[in-house]
DNA sequence: CGTGCTGTTGCTAG
DNA sequence: ACTAGCAACAGCAC
């Protein structure tokens, strides 16, 4: 499921339906996610408190009550499924929230992660800005204004790839191995350059293609559950056209040439060898 | 049947 | 200081 997009729609869709209402219960059924779930302190944030905020910050869905924050993470498979049903109709629902909703509605959400590398974290009010879970992030792409400059500076004497250089959660956050290829693509730049060879002008067309792809991905999703589970993606991921991922072998959408696939730090990468230089 | 991939990311080893 | 590689897991394509 989640690249950025994925956990922007979801976190949405949950706001919508849960802001203002409250969770009366949570529900685990089992603790050892990626980390061992702190399932005392979890409840004790969630359970008949006021659902007061939800957004998202890099990849974490992160719900306020005046206990503390809950932090939820889909890793690769996770996903969380709407119903008024109090029992999941899915394999590997590890745990679920009830909710009555401001209008009075009593609906379940039901996290769903089959490969387990998702995790759930809570903290205390006052601990959320250094949190070490997202204290060493780096920036939200969507909302840094000057993301070229700030690449730019970063990448100053890098030899590293700039594929993997993009998908650093130091440099910025929410740019996965999906997009991180496209906007490459999308900029005709080969994922193998060193970060600290990329030029001025090349980093701000990648900067606007990470934007771009990033908030039209974001568009095809939704904003309500409806939406969001409907626009299932299991290969298109909300239906985003993709250009280069996956694509190993088929013809470049932009001159014919055979996509090619490579590995980068132990993932899987996608490029056209004549469109990107 | 196995074998080798898979959308993440914190940690370790070099 | 930086970078590459691994581990955690279930499911799926071959």
């Amino acid at each position: 499921m989640p690249e950025l997009p994925e956990v922007e729609c979801l976190t949405r869709a949950f706001k919508n339906e849960a802001l203002g209402g409250d969770c009366l219960e949570a529900t685990f059924f089992r603790e050892d996610l990626r980390f061992p779930i702190d399932v005392k302190g979890v409840r004790k944030i969630l359970k008949n408190q006021k659902i007061e905020d939800v957004f998202r910050r890099s990849k974490y869905m992160i719900i306020r009550t005046a206990k503390g924050f809950v932090f939820i993470h889909l890793g690769m498979t996770g996903n969380i499924f709407r119903s008024a049903k109090k029992r999941s109709e899915h394999k590997h629902t590890h745990f679920s929230l009830k909710i009555r909703t401001f209008s009075g509605e009593n609906l379940y959400f039901h996290y769903v992660d089959p490969r387990r590398f998702g995790s759930v974290h809570g903290c205390k009010l006052s601990e959320f800005d250094d949190y070490s879970l997202i204290a060493h992030l780096g920036p939200e792409p969507l909302e840094t204004q000057n993301l070229a400059g700030h690449f730019k500076g970063l990448a100053c004497g890098k030899v590293k790839p700039v594929k993997s250089f993009l998908m650093d959660n130091a440099v910025v956050v929410g740019v996965g191995n999906i997009y991180a290829s496209e906007s490459l693509y999308l900029s005709g730049i080969d994922p193998r350059r060193p970060a600290g060879e990329v030029m001025t002008d090349e980093w701000k067309r990648l900067s606007a293609n990470i934007k771009k792809v990033l908030k039209k991905a974001i568009k095809a999703g939704g904003t309500s559950f409806s939406d969001y589970q409907h626009t299932d993606g299991s290969s298109g991921y909300f239906q985003v056209q993709l250009n280069v991922y996956g694509r190993k072998g088929e013809a470049c959408n932009g001159c014919g040439s055979v996509i090619q696939q490579i590995r980068q730090s132990g993932r899987a990468s996608f490029f056209c060898k004549n469109c990107q230089k």
